[in-house]
DNA sequence: CGGTATCCGGCCTGATACTG
DNA sequence: CAGTATCAGGCCGGATACCG
Protein backbone atom coordinates (compact mmCIF):
# COMPACT_ATOMS: atom_id res chain seq x y z
CA UNK A 1 0.00 0.00 0.00
CA UNK A 2 1.66 2.91 -1.05
CA UNK A 3 1.99 6.03 1.55
CA UNK A 4 -0.34 8.48 0.07
CA UNK A 5 -3.41 10.70 2.17
CA UNK A 6 -5.34 8.64 -0.76
CA UNK A 7 -4.62 4.94 0.97
CA UNK A 8 -4.42 6.27 4.91
CA UNK A 9 -4.32 3.00 7.33
CA UNK A 10 -3.74 5.08 10.34
CA UNK A 11 -6.90 4.94 11.89
CA UNK A 12 -6.82 0.81 11.55
CA UNK A 13 -4.39 1.30 13.50
CA UNK A 14 -5.47 3.87 15.91
CA UNK A 15 -8.93 1.44 16.09
CA UNK A 16 -7.05 -0.83 18.01
CA UNK A 17 -5.43 1.09 19.85
CA UNK A 18 -7.70 3.76 21.69
CA UNK A 19 -9.35 3.11 24.25
CA UNK A 20 -8.71 5.20 27.55
CA UNK A 21 -7.38 1.94 29.09
CA UNK A 22 -6.20 -0.01 26.41
CA UNK A 23 -2.18 1.54 26.16
CA UNK A 24 -1.70 0.69 29.77
CA UNK A 25 -3.15 -2.97 29.58
CA UNK A 26 -0.94 -3.97 26.96
CA UNK A 27 2.15 -2.29 28.24
CA UNK A 28 1.60 -4.52 31.06
CA UNK A 29 0.82 -7.50 29.44
CA UNK A 30 4.15 -6.76 26.95
CA UNK A 31 6.32 -6.11 30.22
CA UNK A 32 4.64 -8.40 32.96
CA UNK A 33 3.97 -11.26 30.98
CA UNK A 34 0.53 -13.61 32.07
CA UNK A 35 -1.69 -11.76 34.10
CA UNK A 36 -4.94 -12.92 35.82
CA UNK A 37 -7.81 -10.45 35.32
CA UNK A 38 -7.60 -9.39 39.30
CA UNK A 39 -3.84 -8.47 39.02
CA UNK A 40 -4.63 -5.96 36.42
CA UNK A 41 -7.29 -4.50 38.14
CA UNK A 42 -5.09 -4.40 40.96
CA UNK A 43 -2.32 -2.04 38.53
CA UNK A 44 -5.46 -0.09 37.59
CA UNK A 45 -6.62 1.12 40.96
CA UNK A 46 -9.26 3.75 38.63
CA UNK A 47 -10.26 1.26 36.38
CA UNK A 48 -13.65 -0.28 36.74
CA UNK A 49 -14.30 -4.04 36.41
CA UNK A 50 -16.96 -2.97 33.34
CA UNK A 51 -14.12 -1.26 31.60
CA UNK A 52 -11.47 -3.96 32.53
CA UNK A 53 -13.45 -6.79 31.23
CA UNK A 54 -14.70 -4.55 28.04
CA UNK A 55 -11.26 -3.26 26.92
CA UNK A 56 -10.20 -7.07 26.84
CA UNK A 57 -12.38 -8.01 25.00
CA UNK A 58 -11.94 -5.57 22.20
CA UNK A 59 -8.44 -6.82 22.09
CA UNK A 60 -8.97 -9.90 22.35
CA UNK A 61 -11.33 -9.82 19.63
CA UNK A 62 -8.86 -8.33 17.28
CA UNK A 63 -6.21 -11.42 18.39
CA UNK A 64 -3.97 -8.89 19.89
CA UNK A 65 -4.04 -10.72 23.44
CA UNK A 66 -4.96 -14.42 24.34
CA UNK A 67 -7.47 -14.70 27.24
CA UNK A 68 -7.78 -18.59 28.91
CA UNK A 69 -10.07 -19.33 31.35
CA UNK A 70 -9.38 -22.24 33.78
CA UNK A 71 -13.18 -24.02 34.39
CA UNK A 72 -12.94 -24.13 38.31
CA UNK A 73 -14.32 -22.97 41.52
CA UNK A 74 -13.35 -20.32 41.77
CA UNK A 75 -12.52 -18.94 38.34
CA UNK A 76 -9.56 -18.14 37.02
CA UNK A 77 -8.70 -16.44 34.02
CA UNK A 78 -5.51 -15.44 32.50
CA UNK A 79 -4.56 -12.43 29.70
CA UNK A 80 -1.76 -12.37 27.48
CA UNK A 81 -0.27 -10.86 24.64
CA UNK A 82 -0.65 -12.81 21.12
CA UNK A 83 2.27 -12.63 18.38
CA UNK A 84 0.26 -10.25 16.78
CA UNK A 85 0.01 -8.33 19.34
CA UNK A 86 3.54 -8.10 20.00
CA UNK A 87 3.97 -6.47 17.01
CA UNK A 88 2.16 -3.50 18.03
CA UNK A 89 5.32 -3.05 20.65
CA UNK A 90 7.23 -0.92 18.13
CA UNK A 91 4.23 1.83 17.53
CA UNK A 92 3.23 2.20 21.26
CA UNK A 93 7.17 2.24 22.04
CA UNK A 94 7.24 5.10 19.46
CA UNK A 95 4.24 6.95 21.25
CA UNK A 96 5.85 6.51 24.49
CA UNK A 97 9.19 8.29 23.41
CA UNK A 98 7.17 11.21 22.06
CA UNK A 99 4.66 11.51 24.50
CA UNK A 100 7.96 11.70 27.53
CA UNK A 101 8.89 14.37 25.39
CA UNK A 102 5.98 16.09 24.80
CA UNK A 103 5.16 16.70 28.22
CA UNK A 104 8.45 17.90 29.17
CA UNK A 105 8.21 20.33 26.20
CA UNK A 106 4.77 21.25 27.90
CA UNK A 107 6.05 22.11 31.08
CA UNK A 108 8.96 23.78 30.38
CA UNK A 109 6.36 26.00 28.23
CA UNK A 110 4.34 26.51 31.23
CA UNK A 111 7.16 27.39 33.06
CA UNK A 112 7.85 30.25 31.00
CA UNK A 113 4.69 31.33 30.63
CA UNK A 114 4.46 31.62 34.50
CA UNK A 115 7.78 34.03 34.49
CA UNK A 116 5.65 36.31 32.39
CA UNK A 117 3.25 36.44 34.67
CA UNK A 118 5.55 36.85 37.86
CA UNK B 1 11.72 9.12 31.46
CA UNK B 2 11.35 4.11 32.16
CA UNK B 3 9.17 2.25 30.12
CA UNK B 4 7.31 0.78 32.68
CA UNK B 5 3.74 1.17 32.76
CA UNK B 6 3.33 3.18 35.37
CA UNK B 7 5.03 6.21 33.78
CA UNK B 8 2.88 5.07 30.91
CA UNK B 9 3.04 8.11 28.29
CA UNK B 10 1.52 6.71 25.42
CA UNK B 11 -1.90 8.46 26.08
CA UNK B 12 0.04 11.89 25.56
CA UNK B 13 0.82 11.20 21.99
CA UNK B 14 -2.70 9.79 21.57
CA UNK B 15 -4.20 12.60 22.33
CA UNK B 16 -2.60 14.69 19.59
CA UNK B 17 -3.40 12.76 16.71
CA UNK B 18 -6.94 11.24 18.46
CA UNK B 19 -9.40 12.99 16.16
CA UNK B 20 -11.53 11.49 13.79
CA UNK B 21 -9.69 13.64 10.80
CA UNK B 22 -6.57 14.34 12.60
CA UNK B 23 -4.23 11.58 10.92
CA UNK B 24 -5.76 12.17 7.27
CA UNK B 25 -4.78 15.92 8.08
CA UNK B 26 -1.70 15.33 9.13
CA UNK B 27 -0.88 13.07 5.81
CA UNK B 28 -2.38 15.50 3.45
CA UNK B 29 0.35 18.07 4.97
CA UNK B 30 3.20 16.27 5.39
CA UNK B 31 3.59 14.73 2.13
CA UNK B 32 1.97 17.74 -0.05
CA UNK B 33 3.22 20.92 2.09
CA UNK B 34 1.48 23.84 2.70
CA UNK B 35 -2.18 23.86 1.74
CA UNK B 36 -4.93 26.02 2.16
CA UNK B 37 -8.29 25.48 4.00
CA UNK B 38 -10.16 25.31 0.75
CA UNK B 39 -7.70 22.75 -0.56
CA UNK B 40 -8.09 20.50 2.49
CA UNK B 41 -11.44 20.82 2.12
CA UNK B 42 -11.55 19.50 -1.47
CA UNK B 43 -9.70 16.71 -0.47
CA UNK B 44 -11.24 15.65 2.43
CA UNK B 45 -15.01 15.39 0.58
CA UNK B 46 -16.66 13.94 3.69
CA UNK B 47 -15.64 16.44 6.18
CA UNK B 48 -17.70 19.26 7.14
CA UNK B 49 -16.09 23.08 7.57
CA UNK B 50 -16.39 23.15 11.09
CA UNK B 51 -15.08 19.93 11.68
CA UNK B 52 -12.05 20.58 9.60
CA UNK B 53 -11.61 23.87 11.15
CA UNK B 54 -11.73 22.07 14.56
CA UNK B 55 -9.34 19.42 13.77
CA UNK B 56 -7.08 22.29 12.51
CA UNK B 57 -7.21 24.49 15.53
CA UNK B 58 -6.48 21.52 17.94
CA UNK B 59 -3.39 20.98 15.96
CA UNK B 60 -2.24 24.05 16.13
CA UNK B 61 -2.69 24.46 19.36
CA UNK B 62 -0.58 21.97 19.97
CA UNK B 63 2.23 23.69 17.68
CA UNK B 64 1.81 20.44 15.09
CA UNK B 65 0.89 22.62 12.51
CA UNK B 66 0.91 26.52 11.69
CA UNK B 67 -1.83 28.41 10.59
CA UNK B 68 -1.18 31.31 8.69
CA UNK B 69 -3.65 34.57 8.32
CA UNK B 70 -3.45 36.40 5.16
CA UNK B 71 -5.32 40.11 5.54
CA UNK B 72 -7.07 40.23 2.64
CA UNK B 73 -10.13 40.29 0.75
CA UNK B 74 -11.14 37.48 0.45
CA UNK B 75 -9.38 35.23 2.84
CA UNK B 76 -6.85 33.33 2.66
CA UNK B 77 -5.26 30.91 4.80
CA UNK B 78 -2.53 28.22 4.89
CA UNK B 79 -1.49 25.62 6.92
CA UNK B 80 1.87 23.76 7.25
CA UNK B 81 3.51 21.37 9.40
CA UNK B 82 5.85 22.36 12.30
CA UNK B 83 9.00 20.77 12.43
CA UNK B 84 7.85 19.58 15.85
CA UNK B 85 4.78 18.27 14.21
CA UNK B 86 7.24 16.35 11.88
CA UNK B 87 8.16 14.72 14.27
CA UNK B 88 5.32 12.87 14.43
CA UNK B 89 5.92 11.27 11.02
CA UNK B 90 7.83 7.99 12.27
CA UNK B 91 4.82 7.12 14.49
CA UNK B 92 2.27 7.71 11.45
CA UNK B 93 4.06 5.85 9.39
CA UNK B 94 4.14 2.77 11.83
CA UNK B 95 1.01 2.84 12.17
CA UNK B 96 0.03 3.31 7.78
CA UNK B 97 2.25 -0.51 7.91
CA UNK B 98 0.75 -1.88 10.97
CA UNK B 99 -2.40 -0.58 9.60
CA UNK B 100 -2.19 -1.64 6.23
CA UNK B 101 -0.83 -5.05 7.14
CA UNK B 102 -4.01 -5.66 9.41
CA UNK B 103 -6.59 -5.03 7.00
CA UNK B 104 -4.77 -7.43 4.73
CA UNK B 105 -5.35 -9.89 7.87
CA UNK B 106 -8.62 -9.31 8.33
CA UNK B 107 -9.86 -10.03 5.17
CA UNK B 108 -7.65 -13.14 5.07
CA UNK B 109 -9.81 -14.09 8.01
CA UNK B 110 -13.43 -12.88 6.28
CA UNK B 111 -12.25 -15.09 3.14
CA UNK B 112 -11.83 -17.84 5.18
CA UNK B 113 -14.95 -17.35 6.90
CA UNK B 114 -17.02 -17.63 3.84
CA UNK B 115 -15.32 -20.75 2.87
CA UNK B 116 -16.50 -22.41 5.83
CA UNK B 117 -20.29 -21.41 4.89
CA UNK B 118 -20.55 -22.29 1.45
C1' DC C 1 -13.25 -14.38 41.24
C1' DG C 2 -14.67 -12.78 37.17
C1' DG C 3 -18.41 -11.10 34.65
C1' DT C 4 -23.31 -8.97 33.28
C1' DA C 5 -27.09 -5.67 33.30
C1' DT C 6 -28.92 -1.17 33.76
C1' DC C 7 -29.00 3.59 34.00
C1' DC C 8 -27.05 7.99 32.92
C1' DG C 9 -24.19 12.15 32.01
C1' DG C 10 -20.83 14.21 28.92
C1' DC C 11 -18.37 14.71 24.90
C1' DC C 12 -17.72 14.13 20.07
C1' DT C 13 -19.57 14.73 15.75
C1' DG C 14 -22.89 16.10 12.16
C1' DA C 15 -26.48 19.25 9.92
C1' DT C 16 -27.71 23.67 9.12
C1' DA C 17 -27.78 28.57 9.01
C1' DC C 18 -25.42 32.78 9.39
C1' DT C 19 -21.14 36.37 9.21
C1' DG C 20 -16.94 39.43 7.92
C1' DC D 1 -13.16 32.04 1.43
C1' DA D 2 -12.87 30.90 5.96
C1' DG D 3 -15.11 30.75 10.13
C1' DT D 4 -18.79 30.91 14.02
C1' DA D 5 -23.36 29.63 16.29
C1' DT D 6 -26.88 26.57 17.47
C1' DC D 7 -29.25 22.32 17.95
C1' DA D 8 -29.43 17.45 18.20
C1' DG D 9 -28.09 12.48 18.18
C1' DG D 10 -24.95 8.71 19.42
C1' DC D 11 -21.30 6.52 21.58
C1' DC D 12 -18.01 6.20 25.41
C1' DG D 13 -17.20 5.60 29.85
C1' DG D 14 -18.58 5.73 35.01
C1' DA D 15 -21.60 4.10 39.12
C1' DT D 16 -24.06 0.65 40.92
C1' DA D 17 -26.22 -3.71 41.66
C1' DC D 18 -26.59 -8.45 40.71
C1' DC D 19 -25.02 -13.52 38.90
C1' DG D 20 -22.46 -18.32 38.40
Amino acid sequence: MEKKPENCRVDNALEIIVGKWKPIILLHLLQEGTKRHGELKKNLPDITQKMLTKQLRELEKEDIIERKVYSQIPPKVEYSITDYGRSLEPILDAMHHWGTNHSLRKSQKEAIQNDKIS
